[in-house]
DNA sequence: CTAATTGCAAATTGTTTGCAGTTTA
DNA sequence: TAAACTGCAAACAATTTGCAATTAG
């Protein structure tokens, strides 16, 4: 999808910010930090400002276009929200490498929830623990 | 079980402050942010420093005593981790309520995860959405 | 007695905010 | 031109750290 036509489609005004935000967005398929994505934002935009990459994330999140998910340190990770290929991760505590995983643990959560008269909006669903590499101690990859 | 046992039980010194904050947690049967811990630990135990609540949780999210999941604003909830009872919550945007949920997502999941050569310490499964009574717009509980 | 643990105060880190100037529609 | 958006600098809140004194085993 065009990012020009993604940003109106929300009703969000098309700026160098924004499409410098979204286009490192899209040209990454794993999930980024704030810090992450500021600095491949001023790689493409430099002078770009720290707190409106945060506005940015924030108004982004509202609008559905982005996914955020806690992540092991404090950092929350963001990555753009794809109609295909919705799926989580598990994360290994030793050397960080992240393995998608193709479960999503909503899909059998939705009659539990609709009989409580609750509606889901958004979900995080993170495992952590040894990926195969490190559970053989061939330490960090 | 006793809290004097636990805390030998994963090689921990037994202390006052040790004991005060697994008193809190075991009186408590949802989550808790370090913050209101440390409120409730120092009515028991006045003058326990903010530092060794989080170093105490720290080294019994280590042993794996306690459960810690992210949550919407900043602070991470923590609660004692119990053989039976392990569940997650739907949490309200709207009011802040949290709806038990029985149902785990790591079951589902375990095979997919041995395939790969997984293997899951920890998770986090949270879901966000508007609980029965916002739906309806009764607004705050 | 020794290593673990604590309190204290200061530092760090991730994130948010007020405001004045700039840009988009 | 009005509302939305940005940069800047300062504020915040959650968490972490160094260090000296205390305490559990």
């Amino acid at each position: 999808m065009d990012i020009e036509e993604l940003l109106k489609q929300n009703d969000l005004k098309v700026t160098p910010q924004r499409k410098a935000i979204l286009a490192v967005l899209q040209n990454t398929n794993s999930f980024l930090s704030a810090q992450d994505l500021f600095q491949r934002v001023i790689a493409i935009l430099p002078g770009t400002n720290f707190s409106t990459i945060y506005r940015n994330l924030d108004v982004m999140l509202a609008k559905g276009l982005l996914c955020r998910v806690p992540s092991d340190n404090g950092a929350d990770l963001y990555e753009l929200r794809r109609e295909e290929g919705h799926h989580h991760h598990a994360v290994c505590k030793t050397c960080g490498a992240s393995i998608p995983v193709d479960y999503c643990p909503m899909e059998s959560l939705i009659q539990e929830l609709d009989r409580k008269g609750f509606l889901p909006t958004e979900h995080c669903f993170e495992v952590y623990g040894l990926c195969a590499r490190c559970r053989k101690g061939k330490g960090k990859q």
